[in-house]
DNA sequence: CGCGCCCTTGAATTAAGTCAACTGATGTGG
DNA sequence: CCACATCAGTTGACTTAATTCAAGGGCGCG
């Protein structure tokens, strides 16, 4: 695409870093260049919840392009560089080639797919299955974008910030990771995911990738 | 908005009546001209989860226009009517009138700022504070859209539907209401919805109408 | 009248949350 | 190098919120 000929700047974030805040107005918006990113809610209590995870190639903060204020935040879970775009630039690229913010566009509408079918993971399934459902969609998009080796991805996140995604309590999200361990169908451990039983785990989360519409897929 | 003038045919739905199937790849989008639309996952076992309700003037089905497969479905909630546009037209348009476009993508990311939303209330709060949240949710969008009667608005809806829009059973919906009732922030009855205590209710549903980044506000 | 649908309520059950103690790594300073 | 602090993960006992199950009530409709 022709966004890597925009000027830009690269920058470094460190594990926990914001890379903006709830209730920003950003002239920019970031793309990811490696690690990952996550979209956050704050709570009134101070508690969290995550709402994405965004990996290489993804732009995490696209919304900002129309909409001033920021109602969530964004932050970099493990080490991750993100480059910035220039909002006007953005815009600039759009006029000049429609099929660009065409493309762009596709991929906001696929960012909702993902918030709906996190809607339905956190309402309707167990513990274990929503466990399950994110751990196949974070590993269906790594290995659809090369990220995977074998059958293990990188996953720098903690079990406390597994609970604020899946909306579990740390005990639970504990419990919940040793049954796919016992019963052989995921492992996740300091910071690793690695895929025992695809098959399994896919049934177990009512995984069905339809939703990321990805024009290739990765099995 | 120009969309006004664009061929389209209006039909009217019955109560539940489909309107899209997850797996459809229609070639003409709905806008809302009276009544209430949702739209809802179908889970493995025949369940639903609905992920978000359309009011008169809303698209609720925006996203087909650059996706082509329909990953979830969208139904009538009571009568409504609709207005179906080719995406024929709707691309035409978006050509000659660029800010047409970015208007309507721009209320897809408000979409998505909903969706988000809805993840934190069904996975952070308590089950009267959700039912709290989505009551503050409609009536704030009904009456921003003047759909409102003094405190109350039409919500067409059953307690099941409810529960499947919050994660909850239907018992535990209809200990919610009682709740909201015993307390008095808002009275929830045959289909429609009164507002007792607005500050209230905003308080207990944790509300905050940031997220819907309307423009101008009804309060 | 009687049937079906939706709402209501109560009692029993279960999944998940809370609380607290303990482990095991990692890291720091004496 | 060891003593100690720290932090993330693990586990168990208890509590609570929500589910499930079951029975009853109101109401519209044929």
């Amino acid at each position: 695409m022709e966004i890597r000929r925009l000027p830009c700047s690269v920058r470094e974030l460190d594990s926990h870093e914001d890379f903006i805040r709830q209730g920003d107005r950003p002239k920019v918006s970031a793309i990811v260049v490696e690690g990952m990113l996550a979209r956050y809610h704050l709570l009134p209590n101070g508690a969290r919840q995550y709402l994405s995870f965004h990996l290489a190639g993804d732009m995490p903060d696209s919304q900002c392009l129309f909409i001033e204020v920021m109602d969530h935040a964004v932050c970099a879970i493990g080490k991750a560089f993100v480059a910035s775009v220039p909002h006007r630039d953005l815009m600039k690229l759009f006029d000049s080639r429609p099929k660009v913010g065409a493309a762009i566009w596709r991929e906001t509408l696929i960012d909702a797919a993902i918030f709906r079918e996190a809607i339905t993971n956190n309402s309707a399934r167990s513990a274990p299955a929503r466990m399950a459902h994110l751990f196949c969609e974070l590993f269906y998009r790594s290995r659809a974008s090369g990220l995977t080796r074998d059958d293990t991805c990188i996953l720098p996140i903690g079990l406390n910030q597994l609970g604020e995604a899946l909306g579990l309590s740390l005990a639970t999200v504990n419990r919940a990771l040793a049954n796919l361990r016992d019963t052989d169908l995921a492992d996740f451990k300091s910071g690793s995911l690695t895929i025992r039983n695809w098959a399994g785990l896919a049934d177990c989360g009512e995984f069905n990738p339809r939703y990321l519409h990805l024009r290739r897929e990765p099995f």
